[in-house]
DNA sequence: GTCTATAATTTGATAGAC
DNA sequence: GTCTATCAAATTATAGAC
């Protein structure tokens, strides 16, 4: 099938970009390295994205949408607050063992002022789209870390000592300290 | 003075790549750009760091020196753990506002697994000195934010935040919140 | 220390055949 | 959709004159 076809190399293309953006930013990409590790060659890979700004808004977009999919829905659940920043925490602390490498919008937000337009705006959508969650998911919480924007940036700095040290603790750490100091 | 023009010289130089890197990141960064901005020619700037991590190193090293300098010593001072975290806070801060950058080695950091050696060692060793800084200016304190590693991580965050969403109020909110939670 | 000149490589991007 | 071929520009880096 043509279709599904498509679909797998996009979707190779979209890993491939994914991971070397979250390894080494945005600039630490090119349609060579990316070509050469899906098996075709760089001028294929800009008949997907014409610019490269096209393949970061792609990448961040579906990032976005995979994100907020594994999370689930922070409204319909029977859980407490509590338990739903731990699930957002497991998620990272997954991804970061999993893949090695850190949030997507991180490393971009990090370095926004060098970014293209597009995928600027992608990463903002993002964030904001995950804090509109972690609102929903803090819904009726109280004390010291029951604020979305502060979770939000504890977990993402863990993320950034824990790449940079080299010690995925301190992200299990934070998120520990943060989940301890929601009450319900 | 010839060693006089020289130091102004490297600093210029220095400054043009640290402004550059706090951006956009290492890669974002090139000889040309830093060369003009200085208003010199590239094979000069290559003079003073023949190789990329060279400059990149010397501005981690700088910039690890100045903002220790700058805070000064944690321990012969006379603040309560909360007011040293809170100037640590109003450095982030003022720093944030005053060159419309995050830290460098948050940047740094966030895309570690794209730096050549040279620079994410000396990232390490900046993050290494930090963490003690802030260690030893939370002797003797209690209360659910009282943790080096917890506090350096939701600033960094917050940094992230702050320049991706276009509000440093995400950094200054986070300030306020670790700082009111902080027990002497 | 800075310059000119230049090399070698990489990069984002396009044209056109299949 | 993918390929070959190619391009212009940029990048890191070096050699040698001043």
């Amino acid at each position: 099938m043509i279709t599904k076809q498509t679909n797998d190399r996009l979707s190779s293309i979209l890993d491939v970009a994914e991971s070397h953006i979250r390894r080494g930013g945005f600039n630490a990409v090119s349609f060579r390295d990316i070509a050469t590790a899906v098996g075709i060659k760089s001028s294929s890979v800009h008949y997907h994205f014409p610019h490269k700004h096209d393949l970061g808004k792609a990448v961040v977009e579906r990032y976005a949408i995979n994100f907020v999919e594994v999370l689930g829905s922070p409204i319909n659940s029977l859980e407490t607050p509590t338990m739903r920043i731990e699930r957002l925490g497991a998620a990272y602390s997954g991804s970061l063992a999993q893949d090695g490498a850190i949030c997507l919008a991180c490393v971009l937000g990090a370095e926004s002022a060098g970014l293209p337009e597009e995928v600027n705006g992608a990463v903002i959508a993002f964030f904001k789209q995950l804090l509109q969650w972690t609102e929903e998911a803090l819904t009726g919480a109280q004390g010291p870390a029951a604020d979305a924007s502060y979770i939000i940036s504890a977990m993402q700095g863990a993320m950034v000592l824990s790449i940079a040290l080299n010690d995925p603790r301190k992200l299990e750490e934070a998120v520990t300290r943060l989940v301890r100091f929601i009450e319900v």
